[in-house]
DNA sequence: ATATCGATTATCT
DNA sequence: GATAATCGATATG
């Protein structure tokens, strides 16, 4: 079984979000986030990686949590061949930062998981018959920061990226 | 350490 | 025809 933490995330809405997938209404690629929410919403970006979201709003409501990164915490050595990074000399996955390289990105995330918008989009993340699932092992977060989100130009500024303050496998230069 | 750039294709204008 | 919620490699300080 594959598992990691969900350390960080960021927040896409509706009409009035200009960066997010559903500003401009629904079509076949974004119908997930319109339907019910606890659903997977995959996408294929830059002709090379995936990114899996959950909807989060009620049924006709547009929104969704983008999961930008993971702490792994079970199927480490499965993940890295998903990865294609087991093979290469230098790694030791012992080491934090070769760690890092397995799941921080959401491209990377979905690649560490093998999730693909033809396997998983629509399924359901809160079942539990599913085969890709959010569960609650205990954890209790301390404290989150908020920043603006990553890679995007429209609607910017806004603060919806969430992270787990100071944990090493949240993506990207801000950490704090 | 930071900056820039190319890859590669589904989706939308 | 242009764009994109990214990544990895390469160049430069």
């Amino acid at each position: 079984m594959l598992a990691g933490r969900i350390v960080e995330t960021e927040a896409y809405l509706g009409k009035g979000d200009a960066a997010a997938h559903a500003a401009a209404g629904r079509t076949a690629r974004n119908a997930v986030l319109f339907g019910p929410p606890g659903r997977a919403y995959v996408y294929f970006i830059y002709g090379n990686h995936y990114c899996l979201n959950v909807s989060c709003l009620p049924d006709g409501v547009p929104g969704c949590v983008l999961f930008r990164a993971l702490e792994p915490v079970a199927g480490i050595k499965q993940m890295a061949e998903a990865r294609r990074i087991e093979a290469a000399k230098e790694i030791d996955l012992r080491e934090i930062s070769s760690l890092k390289r397995i799941s921080s990105g959401p491209g990377r995330m979905a690649e560490a998981l093998e999730i693909t918008r033809e396997r998983d989009n629509g399924k359901s993340l809160v079942s539990p018959r599913s085969d890709l699932r959010i569960v609650d092992d205990g954890y209790r977060v301390q404290r989150v920061t908020v920043t603006p989100r990553i890679g995007i130009v429209k609607s910017a500024e806004q603060p919806l990226r969430y992270f787990i303050a100071g944990n090493p496998f949240v993506s990207g230069r801000r950490v704090h």
